[in-house]
DNA sequence: AATTGGCAATCTCTCCGCCAGAGTGCTAAA
DNA sequence: TTTAGCACTCTGGCGGAGAGATTGCCAATT
């Protein structure tokens, strides 16, 4: 839709009541935008323009004698014409820095750290996702005998990144066998990223006298070796933040939320999908797929790790301060990638 | 405090008392108990008994015409003297089994599928507590440069688990350097214990001639490595169960609970201490350390790997279904600990 | 002595009506 | 085009009334 048409007197009332709105969670009336935000004009003409802005779809009223509320439509306007990224404070960048620094636990690790932060410092639900490891680039592929019939297989990424895999596997292996396997595997993949080893591999390792059992495991596309199927998760954190907000007042509203975040699945799938572009993806309510989702907003932006990339982002009700949130995740994204980054940020 | 003096009709009533209440979780009052229990008794008997309860602190009522409703010592004498574990269903067993069979994604992910089962077959949260690695015995460690100023290494314990850590180092590490000292590393400590390597890697790697540089990452007895501090981890599911809950009608209380969850140190802490005996551990409400903790009741169990162990449990309303949670952590405690048993299940 | 029926008393919960408060839409005036 | 005035509408809180549930106690019964 083009609200272009939208002229300057209602860009404004606009403006001040979503972030009015924002502020105290009530609808909104003509005179508190008339008085309190000093526009020179009487509620009557405040109202008038209320009521174009009403026939526009961007804002509502509960019943009648209340006043106005944003719409879904309210909110992207605001958010596309009028937002106003609100900087964060020296403090708070301080804080973002140091606690991703502290964390070297590895990627998962890091991640629940990251989805903490952007759950305390926006007060809001955090949320982290982790990379597809489909782009990242094989540097070592180690295989761990751990009992008779089982086998640990680490594959290490660039950039730090570690997954594990436990196979179940035919029970009497030989440990000459296994090393021999460990070092054809790390001559001919590493370097190469899992997305590409698992269509070539068939191929890399064709002509090879290494045990047939053994190397099944591996020429296995659909293995979990080379897919990564499954291995992202979703990081959450500040659940209770949204127990205090009124548009969770009812229980089943927040049960649901939190019943789509246990799941992960389907909410890291719509994430994925809307969030392709660069910077900072805002999703609003009913712009959502899920229903779970449809009183919520998603304030989300990528980070990378090398090649791989995750999401990471801040989920509230429509009615969060998005001038807030945006800087928050935006400095956060910035801050998980320059970690992750192969350089050292620091290296003089 | 000793309830043996309890008569066979104070147990009855009492046990058929909480029974209902925990179905209903309304206030039982004398005549359901007389008529629908069959006990061939009037409500007037019943009433006299109720007040002897009373009297010892087993039950109260919410105000002065209201039935009962069991205390927390109630629910303890019902728990030590009244409880029959109730067994579960052949699909129940089979849900479980299954379910932490199909999960071979490393430890991390095995816990939370546990906490997922827990959560789903209870209708409560269901938590798991990653184990100490203090008692681990090392495999095999890795170290594996990932970019200029970083190394990652991976420290593998028997039973499949293995945990990453990412270090900073000094820029210039020379790829041989690396290798030797990871064979040395390999060489004189696996076998051991992590607890034990902290122990006595002073003297251990005391006559070598690599690099000191390298060596003093890991001579460091706070290190990261050979210290497990900060890497238990609380994985919880079932958030949302809790929602439908009567006694989390009010929202801070949930939403107190669920900080405690984020916030993981607080409670692995409390639940570590109590568990500390083999078999189920039931705490009910105030026996409960933490104050936000005290409507609730946790049935805990632990589990093993090896010689590691980890704790894994229930938490919900103090008016629980004790019977059935009972079983369910019992049967998913061996299942996770077979699972994690270095010997085959069935290697027939 | 234990059990039971009867009964007044107590407390909650829900429904209903009432009223104050807030904000609108419309109309007429500036 | 803007504003003041005014009737209208809807919510939310308060209080009282009445139904329902359950108790405690007492006197009667087994």
């Amino acid at each position: 839709m083009a609200f272009d048409n939208l002229g300057p007197r209602e860009l404004r009332v606009l403006q001040n009541l979503v972030m009015h709105y924002i502020q105290t969670a009530d609808p909104v009336g003509s005179r508190v935008i008339a008085n309190r935000y000093r526009m020179g004009l009487s509620p009557a003409t405040i109202r008038n323009t209320m009521q174009d802005l009403e026939e526009l779809g961007l804002v509502r009223q509960p019943h009648t004698s209340a006043g106005r509320i944003p719409t879904d439509s309210g909110y992207r306007v605001f958010v596309d014409l009028l937002l106003r990224p609100e900087p964060l404070t020296e403090a708070e960048q301080k804080k973002i820095k140091s606690l991703i620094a502290g964390t070297n636990r590895g990627l998962d690790a890091l991640l629940t750290q990251t989805s903490k932060i952007l759950g305390e410092i926006s007060s809001q639900l955090g949320i982290s996702i982790s990379p597809r490891f489909e782009e990242g680039v094989l540097t070592r592929i180690d295989l761990i005998p751990v009992s008779e019939g089982r086998l640990l297989v680490i594959v290490a990424v660039k950039s730090g990144l570690a997954q594990t895999i436990l196979m179940e596997v035919e029970s009497d292996i030989d440990v000459d066998e296994l090393r021999q396997m460990e070092s054809l595997l790390n001559e001919r993949l590493t370097g190469l990223s899992l997305g590409h080893i698992r269509k070539t591999v068939n191929e890399r390792l064709a002509d090879t006298s290494c045990s047939p059992r053994l190397l099944k495991l591996f020429l296995d596309t659909d293995s979990e070796i080379w897919n990564d199927q499954g291995e992202e998760k979703l990081h959450f954190t500040g659940v209770d933040k949204l127990f205090s907000q009124p548009e969770f007042a009812e229980r089943s509203r927040l049960a649901e939320l939190v019943r789509v975040l246990e799941e992960q699945s389907g909410l890291i799938e719509t994430i994925k999908t809307k969030s392709i572009g660069e910077g900072i993806v805002i999703t609003i309510g009913r712009e959502n797929q899920m229903t779970e989702m449809q009183s919520c907003s998603i304030v989300a932006s990528k980070y990378q790790a090398g090649k791989v990339t995750g999401t990471i982002g801040i989920i509230g009700p429509t009615r969060m301060p998005y001038s807030k949130l945006v800087s928050i995740v935006e400095y956060t994204a910035r801050s998980l990638t320059e970690a992750l980054s192969d350089e050292k940020k620091d290296n003089g």
